[in-house]
RNA sequence: CGGGGUGUGGCGCAGUUGGCUAGCGCGCCGCGUUUGGGACGCGGAGGCCGGAGGUUCGAGUCCUCUCACCCCGACCA
């Protein structure tokens, strides 16, 4: 993409009215736009980031054998009036509203209700079953107060996935599975270092849920983490009793606050007998199907890598998700540095390497300032020093000097093996 | 929803005890000089001061109501 091209432009300033860093740098940087308290647009280098991550999480999910599916943000009264889950006195973030024929519809704050009851449709023999199912879909909850950017949003993308199956073995077999397809998850995003299995309250069906915590300053809770068993404690489940139970010692708990960027439930049966989701055995007797959810807030993920891959220039991408693997500075319009910038940038794109060729006519300080601030992983800058020498100029973002390499010599840090 | 705070060109801000054509920086447009870490000069465009009432000869400034936004708390993926 040629930068002289993209309508979002960077700024130097912040709205005053932001003070989360993850949506000043992201506002900054043009990746999203505040439209109000809690709502913001995905412009398209936030785009890019927010369809790298799903991506990631779209190819963990499909190892697990999840099919993806969208389902519908109107929801029908009726189906959360069975649950009890209706009423504003019981789930307070419901946004509703009405059809024109006065038939109330709710705002889809959670998928669990109607997915579980579409389900009835393709689930009555055991032989349907397991069946894991998923969705990217925009969550809708009228929050009392937004913050944190786009890590508490009223409106956001959630990764959620609902698991059918036959017996709580099978289950709970496939509930390890989902833990270790969010740890590959968070790994490949890049916070894998800081991101731990967390035990939470479990609500209504089992004693514990499991979370995902992001060590970050700006995240919303506080855990106690033991950092040899990889294992932590939510505060809200912290005591005595369930470290004994859960065998952690107390001494070696460090206190710290994080972010939660994924919560994987065990439901039972207790949702399927509600909503009448059963299947007939082997046996031909009629069983209850054992539900589970997982979900990761994607764009909440997406504010907790901004936040935490930072520095004072601007974010800093890890390479996976980066908008762009290289961006490319021409400096000076002489005819043969625009020459050699536009074959080069030909090139790159030809290798499937994606590339911000900053074709701008403006100065060179702009150009790097804007480099940083966008986090892009690498700089390439092609100038009329870089021309006469005949080489090109890289840097990583997160090296403190530029090289000069050759053409040969950057293909292969960029990963290009042929040419 | 309780407490605190803020609303003035696209963004960041100033505006005195009410007083004259509402300023400054960034950004934007034009011309010129520049060109390796957000250049400089000259000339421009752009604002009924969040909204509605009111007080006053006169309101960005005072009063009432209202809307929005931010922070703390409670709540929460």
């Amino acid at each position: 993409m040629r930068l002289s091209q993209l309508f979002t432009k960077t700024s130097k300033t912040v709205p005053a009215d932001e003070t989360a860093k993850n949506a000043q740098l992201l506002i900054k940087a043009g990746y999203i736009h505040k439209e109000m308290a809690g709502v913001y647009a995905y412009l398209p280098l936030g785009l890019r980031v927010l369809e790298n991550i799903k991506q990631i999480v779209r190819e963990e999910m499909n190892a697990l054998g999840g099919q993806e599916l969208i389902m519908t943000n109107l929801q029908r009264r009726e189906l959360w009036e069975i649950t009890d889950r209706w009423d504003d006195a019981k789930v307070d973030i419901w946004f509703k509203t009405q059809l024109k024929n006065g038939t109330d519809v709710g705002l889809a704050w959670s998928h669990e209700e109607p997915i579980t009851a579409m389900m009835k449709n393709y689930i009555a023999s055991y032989r349907d079953l397991p069946a894991n199912v998923y969705q990217f879909q925009t969550k809708l909850r009228n929050e009392l107060r937004a913050k944190s950017g786009i890590m508490r949003g009223r409106e956001f993308v959630m990764k959620d996935l609902y698991s059918y199956s036959r017996s709580d073995e099978e289950h709970q077999k496939f509930y390890d599975s989902v833990t270790q397809a969010y740890l590959n998850v968070f790994h490949r995003v890049g916070l894998g270092d800081i991101t731990f299995v967390t035990y939470a309250s479990g609500g209504a069906f089992t004693q514990f849920s499991h979370e995902f915590q992001t060590i970050t300053d700006a995240g919303e809770d506080v855990i106690y983490l033991d950092r040899d068993k990889k294992l932590a404690v939510n505060q809200e489940v912290y005591n005595d009793e369930i470290l004994a139970q859960l065998g952690l010692d107390k001494n070696k708990l460090e206190e710290t606050k994080a972010a939660e960027v994924g919560n994987i439930f065990s439901f039972g049966t207790a949702k399927s007998e509600q909503l009448n989701l059963y299947f007939t055995d082997e046996d031909g007797k009629d069983k209850p199907v054992v539900l589970g959810s997982y979900g990761i807030g994607v764009t909440r993920l997406m504010g907790v890598v901004a936040e935490h891959f930072s520095d004072d220039k601007g974010l800093v991408w890890p390479e996976n998700i980066a908008p762009a693997k290289v961006y490319l500075a021409r400096l000076g319009d002489g005819a043969e540095t625009v020459k050699q910038a536009d074959e080069l940038y030909e090139l790159l794109t030809e290798n499937q390497v994606q590339v911000l060729y900053d074709d701008r006519d403006t100065r060179p300080g702009e150009k790097f300032a804007d480099a940083d601030l966008l986090g892009i992983p690498y700089r390439v800058v092609v100038s009329e020093k870089t021309v006469s020498v005949g080489a090109c100029e890289l840097k990583a973002r997160t090296a403190a000097e530029p090289k000069q390499v050759s053409q040969e010599e950057l293909f292969k840090t960029l990963g290009i093996t042929s040419q």
